[in-house]
DNA sequence: TAATTCGCTAGACCGA
DNA sequence: TCGGTCTAGCGAA
């Protein structure tokens, strides 16, 4: 039997509908709901049907009206009238998604069914496709743009270059590499790429912020040179832009579309990429180690101006871009795959999408197969009413600076998704009538949650943790670069990345699943855990230093290892449900640090700052300015030095030197330029900051200068000699000539490096070879 | 127009 | 010129 990847099918029998929940008696408001109709462009509409269902609101059955509509487009217009009669639910669902949740359908799934002509007679099975393998093609453009910001309606496109496992590069210039394509012009460029995407039958169209940029100028091209560009596999089409609130994506008929810009953008919100800004190129060496070809945007129409070499130049660099975008997307769509099967949405809609869309594309769908309602959204009035109510968080236990050694670190495996599993944490089990106050989960607030019926938010949860857990264990039966790997790791990092999502989706204001009761029973039930694991490591006879949220840190405090795996033990077996305590390691040296003092108060301990050695000599590093992007270089790389002196060969002389070390290159000006870089983002428009901090006064001469900085800038400052304050001081580095060496020294590098070095007994005065090196007792 | 709270630190700003 | 307060950004979990 020959298997059709793509193929148009029609269902002509499903129906738009929605649900009202009536004020009134149920049967009256169908009859209601019946008549209702409205005028459109002299269109009578009215719904096609009603019934009656019953359905789970807030846990509880009810009867609803379920109202049927003659097309989509009726949703919209008849919910507003049925808002008389009730409250409206389940009238804002896209369609196609509404059709996918109904049918049970997933993306990336295959499916069986029986059809007659091109109408679904009957959907049979549907299930996970295993190896899925697309013909993706990536492509790139590059423009010609003399002024400066493109133009697309002047300025013509020089290049186009593609990779997938071929690679090259479309112009209408002569230039003699192996990979260059040369046609008459642009017209013809970009009837070439329509014909290369139909020859190549490409499934999934990949770019690189190319629904921003790329495929918008090629739709502007087109039009201004008479091509015919087309996209789609209908053989006339181009494609058309979705908006989704600030973001938009890209649809081409019968082809999927990536926007990989998009994709690294949601990698570094949650954390799993660490870029300083998210281009092709800084994204591209941080996972590959690797130097992208670079070419600065503003000399491309000189190279394409320019002779044989720079032409060469040009299209080397547009090919790379092409293939640099081809391997980030094969590093990356595994796991957009999963999230896309997951969260039941397609990959365009996925792509780039946070996770809090993620989580509502879940539960829509499970809330459906639990015969739930899904609760609407809230108005704006609601959600400034949430934002003015946050909730008491995680319990942060203050550390004593110092030095340690023989440190065990704990912590809760998953612990805020364990606790919502654990104690059936939901607002549809919230005050439940199914059990007795006796039976119920009481929350340390008071909140009490029902123990015979799983609410909606714990029984996914538990369906994806379980889920992971086995795939854990698959995991550990491959070689991690083996063929089966890899689509195994990427479910297992989408399970985590949901999982990990659901108790900020708890609080989130715009949420529809907030619950204020359920948030704080999250929080209020880590803070007696964590307490409770603390006091009971304090009466086993460890000293607990530290403790965040799920973790602790512990002094063995002459204790054995085994001793305090035995006390883990004990832990876990008074814990309930799914709650686990797990060692994180065991680390035989530590350093927690002073907290900046303000005014004459005495000294207490930083939180969420600390850094552990490893037995394998790795080294955990929290909250230092090291980690953290707006401090300089120079301050950063000697603050990890001092860092490892100490840690690794426990040599405070060491550490002093290094320090003094780099005070005399500051002050000799030996310290290059690019490591006195500051980098801080511009996070609002510029007009709208109460105070012109550094990075403000650097971005307002940079638009003089004609260097444009817009909102998410993220802007790199040297503080340099010319200057009173440091805002005036702070110029772009494009701009810097030079950098104050005092400014780096008294607070960048010592600020940084203080902090440690008071520990060893040192003070300011002991490394700026100003005052005497005296007193410095041994530790 | 799409997850939370807790916490540290800087530099500007402001009043005495 | 000082010390306190405020604004703002970034990181931990």
């Amino acid at each position: 039997m020959k298997r059709k990847r793509f193929f148009r099918l029609y269902d002509t029998k499903f129906e738009p509908y929605f649900y009202v929940h009536a004020r009134g008696a149920p049967g009256e408001a169908r009859e209601e709901a019946a008549k209702i109709s409205m005028l459109v462009n002299g269109e009578s509409i009215a719904p096609s049907r009603t019934e009656l269902v019953e359905k789970l609101l807030l846990g509880k059955p009810v009867q609803l009206v379920k109202v049927f509509c003659k097309h989509p487009t009726h949703v919209r217009m008849l919910r507003e009238r049925a808002k008389a009669l009730g409250t409206v639910y389940e009238a804002d669902l896209p369609f196609a998604r509404r059709y996918l949740i109904d049918k049970g359908l997933t993306p990336f799934y295959s499916l069986e069914f029986k059809r007659k002509g091109k109408e679904i007679a009957e959907l049979l099975s549907s299930s996970p496709t295993h190896e899925l393998k697309l013909r993706s093609l990536a492509f790139d453009i590059e423009t010609y743009n003399p002024k400066g910001s493109p133009r697309p309606e002047k300025d013509p496109m020089v290049m186009l270059s593609y990779a997938d496992e071929e690679s090259g590069v479309i112009t209408y210039k002569q230039i003699p590499l192996p990979f260059v394509k040369t046609v008459a012009g642009e017209k013809q460029l970009l009837e070439e790429f329509s014909r290369l995407v139909k020859e190549r039958d490409v499934e999934l169209l990949l770019g690189y912020n190319d629904v921003a940029f790329d495929l918008p100028y090629l739709k502007e091209r087109a039009k201004a040179t008479g091509a015919s560009l087309i996209l789609g596999r209908d053989g006339k089409s181009s494609f058309r832009t979705q908006s989704r609130g600030l973001f938009s994506y890209a649809k081409i008929k019968g082809r999927l579309h990536a926007d990989i810009y998009a994709v690294a953008k949601f990698l570094s919100l949650i954390g799993a990429l660490k870029t300083k800004r998210i281009t092709l190129g800084e994204v591209f060496s941080e996972m590959f180690g690797e130097e992208k070809k670079t070419v600065k945007k503003q000399d491309i129409w000189r190279l394409w101006d320019g002779g044989e070499e720079d032409l060469k130049t040009l299209a080397e660099y547009s090919l790379h871009d092409a293939i640099a975008t081809k391997r980030i997307a094969d590093e990356v769509l595994p796991l957009e795959f999963e999230l896309s099967k997951l969260a039941g949405a397609s990959l365009q809609e996925v792509c780039g999408a946070t996770t809090g869309q993620l989580v509502e594309m879940l539960l829509w769908r499970e809330a459906h197969n639990q015969n739930r309602v899904v609760p609407n959204k809230p108005d704006a009035d609601e959600v400034r009413a949430r934002e003015n109510a946050p909730v008491q968080g995680a319990y942060v236990k203050l550390p004593e600076a110092g030095i340690y050694e023989g440190l065990a670190v704990f912590d809760f495996r998953g612990m805020y998704p364990s606790i919502i599993i654990s104690h059936n944490i939901d607002m549809d089990t919230l005050n439940c009538d199914d059990c007795t106050d006796a039976e119920k989960h009481v929350s340390p607030l008071g909140h009490k949650f029902c123990s015979k019926r799983k609410g909606l938010i714990p029984s996914v949860l538990e369906r994806l943790i379980d889920e992971r857990d086995r795939l854990k264990k698959e995991l550990k039966k491959h070689a991690p670069d083996s063929a089966e790997y890899k689509p195994l790791f990427a479910r297992s990092q989408a399970l985590k990345i949901l999982s990990n999502s659901f108790y900020g989706f708890l609080l989130y204001s715009r949420s529809r699943w907030y619950s204020r009761p359920c948030g704080e029973s999250v929080t209020s039930y880590g803070r007696q855990y964590i307490q409770d694991t603390i006091r009971k490591a304090e009466e086993a006879g460890f000293h607990v230093l530290y403790s965040d949220t799920d973790s602790i840190v512990m002094q063995l405090s002459g204790k054995t290892k085994e001793e305090a795996l035995a006390f883990m033990k004990a832990i876990n077996a008074a814990l309930p449900g799914r709650m686990e305590l797990e060692l994180e390691a065991f680390y035989p040296r530590g350093v927690f640090v002073g907290k900046k003092l303000s005014g004459a108060k005495a000294e207490v301990g930083a939180k969420k700052k600390y850094a552990l050695i490893g037995e394998d000599g790795r080294i955990k590093i929290r909250g230092f300015e090291l980690v953290r992007r707006d401090w300089s270089r120079v301050a950063r790389h000697t603050q990890q030095r001092i860092l490892e002196a100490i840690l690794k060969e426990g040599s405070k002389e060491k550490a002093a030197e290094i320090v003094r070390g780099v005070i005399q290159d500051l002050r000799e000006g030996r310290v290059k330029l690019e490591d006195c870089v500051i980098y801080t983002q511009i996070r609002k428009s510029l007009k709208n900051y109460a105070i012109t901090s550094p990075e403000v006064a650097a971005a307002q001469k940079a638009i003089k200068a004609g260097i444009p900085v817009e909102v998410g800038t993220l802007v790199g400052y040297v503080v340099t000699k010319k200057g009173k304050s440091i805002s005036e001081k702070a110029q772009l580095v494009e701009l810097a000539e030079d950098y104050d060496p005092n400014y780096y020294i008294d607070h960048q590098v010592l600020p940084a490096v203080m902090k440690i070095m008071k520990e060893l007994g040192y003070e300011e005065s002991d490394l700026k070879g100003e005052g005497k090196q005296s007193r410095l007792g041994s530790w």
